[in-house]
DNA sequence: TGAAATT
């Protein structure tokens, strides 16, 4: 509905009425009796390939196809020209199709004509643009990633024009003016932009990134809007975009999620909520039918949070910790000496850890409360929580950082540490609010290095205490603080 | 030393 209205107060028709028009035998058949001479394929008009289709705009009610025909010939031979109607009455809608045979013809009749002049009995001008069911550019549009944040548009499109014509050339820029290493290129037609990622994604490293340009077509508004729901949902806090992952529970994560914006939709309708809520219930329903499309294309796997990482067994508890392990860890942290406890293990038989913080669960009890909020929803929550299972005892932690103080850079991490592994190390300190292991994303590897943060300073300096320096195999861990973002010592 | 990103 939203699109809708903004599309007609744009002046043109919504798609849903294009398409029943085209279906419509009445004004159906692409001549309307102009230039047509069936049965004579000579005669028969060709269009361009790259032919335009424009709409036409504020005709007055009277003027019908072959009214209109002598306006547009000037401009070139018309290959349809289709007067639209509206499809249950048939009254003319004030507007119209015109495709020329040749695509300059367009051209020129747009900007002789749009906004030109103004036909008889009509108080706006005529509009003469290509049509929004032409491609608005997306299929030819390119998503430039990893450039280097020294080049500017000009350096882009030397790179880019030997592969067509670029009508658009743009670099993305924060507020501060920097590139954030990315761009748009905009060619011509669909094959330029094809033939550009063919020649050049991947195809080179530019100084300073971290790897190979990336040269894709840009986002639909389809993912557009997936992105934009994804961003809204994560501020709102209220509908965990991550509920995607939920792995086997896809299915009752997108249910919630229909169920919640037909809610929201049925509530904003009677008046309870403001045009803002609307909006983000109907985004919502388009995201959940996007996901049921498979558009969202969220990776379904579940992390290792709540189960089992790998090298970690659980529950095998030795009785007494042996003090060097198999992987080379040696033994407890200086300062944990603590139970092993039954939870989990290292599979080489060493615990190296204390109990587990009796807050160890809260991130996931705050996660959950995204969830446990929907209950605020009486009827028609209540029917779904019936017909689903219950959510897994794992939800993804959101990775962020903590306050000042209280986040953690750690080094020389074992390869084969995980997220889950980097937080269990780091449990025993305080409430861990997010670990992140860094992983090339080329190869998947672990960098071997990763964030933790915890909710409190007192945290941090405990573990700083207890873990920089704490040797596993050959290396010993670098725990610190990380560095904040505007520091800019070297090391 | 929180990856680089979708106007």
């Amino acid at each position: 509905m939203y699109i809708k209205m903004a599309t007609l107060a744009n002046g043109q028709p919504d798609n849903t009425s294009l398409s029943s028009n085209h279906s419509n035998p009445s004004t159906n058949g692409h001549m309307n009796g102009l230039n047509h001479s069936p049965g004579n394929p000579s005669t028969i008009p060709m269009k361009d390939h790259d032919a335009i289709k424009l709409f036409i705009g504020q005709i007055p009610r009277n003027l019908d196809e072959k009214d209109l025909k002598p306006l547009f010939e000037e401009f070139g031979k018309i290959y349809e020209l289709t007067v639209l109607k509206d499809r249950f009455t048939g009254m003319h809608k004030g507007c119209a199709f015109l495709t020329y045979c040749e695509r300059e013809s367009a051209l020129k009749a747009q900007s002789a004509l749009h906004e030109q002049k103004t036909l008889p009995g009509m108080n706006r001008p005529i509009q003469v643009k290509p049509a929004d069911s032409e491609s608005r550019g997306e299929d030819r549009k390119l998503f430039v990633g990893m450039l280097n944040k020294q080049q500017s548009e000009d350096d882009v499109r030397r790179l880019f024009e030997a592969f067509g014509n670029i009508e658009e050339c743009t670099i993305l820029r924060g507020p501060d003016g920097n590139s954030k290493g990315c761009a748009f290129v905009k060619y011509s037609s669909h094959a330029e932009a094809q033939a550009a990622i063919n020649a050049l994604h991947g195809s080179q490293t530019m100084p300073g990134a971290s790897s190979s340009l990336v040269v894709k077509f840009a986002d639909t508004d389809k993912e557009r809007t997936m992105r934009r729901m994804q961003q809204m949902a994560g501020q709102m806090g209220m509908f965990n975009p991550m509920a995607i992952q939920f792995g086997a529970y896809g299915a009752y994560a997108q249910a919630l999620m229909q169920q919640q914006a037909a809610i929201m939709a049925s509530v904003a309708q009677g008046g309870y909520l403001n045009p803002m809520a609307a909006f983000a219930a109907a985004q919502m329903q388009q995201m959940a039918a996007l996901n049921m499309n498979g558009l969202a294309a969220a990776p379904m796997t579940p992390t290792s949070g709540g189960s089992t990482p790998p090298g970690i067994t659980a529950p095998a508890v030795p009785s007494i910790p042996s003090p060097i392990g198999v992987n080379g860890f040696t033994g407890l942290p200086p300062q944990a000496n603590g139970q092993p406890t039954a939870e989990a293990v290292f599979a080489n038989g060493i615990h190296p850890y204390p109990a587990q913080s009796p807050t160890a669960a809260d991130p996931l009890q705050q996660a959950y409360a995204g969830v446990q909020h929907y209950s605020a929803y009486p009827a028609a929550y209540g029917q779904i929580s019936q017909a689903f299972p219950q959510p897994p005892p794992m939800i993804p932690q959101q990775q962020r950082e903590g306050p000042e103080g209280c986040n953690l850079f750690i080094y020389h991490l074992p390869q084969e540490f995980g997220d889950a592994e980097l937080m269990q190390m780091f449990l025993p300190f305080g409430n861990v609010i997010s670990s992140k292991v860094f992983v090339d994303r080329a190869t998947n590897q672990s960098k071997c290095f990763g964030f933790v943060s915890f909710d409190n300073p007192a945290s941090a300096q405990a573990a700083i205490q207890a873990m920089n320096g704490f040797q596993i195999g050959m290396k010993r861990l670098k725990v610190q603080l990380k560095r904040p973002k505007d520091a800019n010592r070297p090391y």
